[in-house]
DNA sequence: TTTCGAAATTATGCATGCAATTTATCTTAA
DNA sequence: TTAAGATAAATTGCATGCATAATTTCGAAA
């Protein structure tokens, strides 16, 4: 059963790709260079590009190609109060559902993202605090839930790569990370909403910064070209 | 400025035709009549099919074409606490930031709504009904908030329409949605956030009985066909 | 040298065609 | 008559081609 589908696959790929910082600053990606690089027709691909553009993850504007989305700090403070209340509930559920496996399967991450944070190694770090969030939406065993939050860590991702980022912050959210791990822990739902929300909000404020950082750069780049 | 883009018009008719009930029971649905009924060639019907699939409101088989996603009860289950810090969360933004003219506006719609309750007219009932909880996530400014409830809403509402439907339910509906005006006329946060979460709760056991209800049909039509 | 405009190039949007898989039909045997 | 297999029809997936819109390049004038 099943074979694979391309477009499924191409979708992945494409998706990889903005992730890891291909194609960004908003700049056009033509579908020919894409096709010679994922040695695809343009058909699937082009299928591929319409179901990133509805994740939110490129702009497809008509006849002008597709560009990897603008977020701007309005789009993430729009964001913000939605996954707040995402993380909380899935908090309160992890906490009532939570196996002690899973817990210790956390338990783990945390503790190689802790070391890679003692070593200022950002790009594991990243990694495993998202496969932590995720392991939490994962023990709510509500993959509706799950799903609606990765699509929006996605386009909160398109900004984080881009370090130009502060330390203190960085401690800051692993300090809070020490505390979600202990709510986890004692299976303490009120308490993990609200550490959750508080690290949300720090990860937000950083996410801000990073844009208008990238946008200050963009202005200095491209000159105050006027209308 | 702009050619509307013909997928993307292809994308809004056939959500709509799915809204309007065209092609339910999970049946295929072949792509040359679809490109017959909308005169479009295959091309961008697929892009769009490929996008309803990733909206949630079609399952796309390989090699096997396009069905109408299948709503399970368990599905539903997922949804409901989703829906229900969504709509939580708009309520209280909605109580802060709503104007005394959006209010008016509500109030129109809840009283033409109720006219539709009272002569038990059930389509322009849901459409109003649609309407008002539309109007709130409106209130709240935040786009990000309103497309993904609208998301959810348009996966229940594959559902909805298969009526098979108490009419006690609705009374309580109607009564919960007296109380939401109310909460919001008095732009009480908490008081409209409870009664969302209840009303939601009232739709969503209507809609689950609604599936049900079409599940023990199909069961019923097909025979106990065991493997 | 700079700026404006037109031709040439390139890219996108859509239609069509072909191979592969699936579904329906027909044949044949129990 | 039913069941299983083989063949035919239809449908899906992908590649390619052509028309249209956008971008770049080139040239001319200020």
């Amino acid at each position: 059963m099943s074979t694979p589908s391309l477009h499924d696959e191409i979708v992945g790929r494409i998706r990889d790709m903005i992730f890891a910082g291909e194609f960004i600053g908003g700049q056009r990606v033509p579908e020919k260079l894409l096709c010679q690089q994922l040695s695809v027709s343009r058909t699937p691909l082009r299928e591929a590009l319409k179901v990133l553009a509805a994740e939110g993850l490129l702009t497809l504007l008509p006849n002008r190609g597709a560009r990897v989305a603008r977020m701007t700090a309005d789009d993430v403070d729009e964001m913000f109060p939605v996954m707040g209340v995402l993380e909380g509930l899935a908090g309160e559920i992890a906490c009532n559902l939570i196996t002690d496996d899973q817990i210790d399967e956390i338990r783990a991450l945390h503790y190689q993202m802790a070391a890679h944070h003692k070593r200022k190694e950002l790009a594991p770090y990243f990694k495993l605090n998202q496969q932590i969030h995720g392991k939490i939406f994962a023990a709510t065993g509500n993959g509706t839930l799950g799903s609606i939050y990765d699509s929006l860590t996605g386009r909160i991702r398109l900004a984080r790569y881009r370090a130009n980022f502060s330390y203190e912050r960085w401690d800051q959210a692993m300090a809070e990370h020490e505390e979600i791990l202990e709510a986890l822990s004692d299976r303490d739902g009120p308490r993990l909403a609200s550490v959750l929300k508080r690290h949300l909000e720090n990860t937000c404020e950083t996410v801000k910064e990073v844009i208008r950082a990238m946008d200050d750069e963009n202005v200095q780049a491209k000159g105050a070209a006027g209308p």
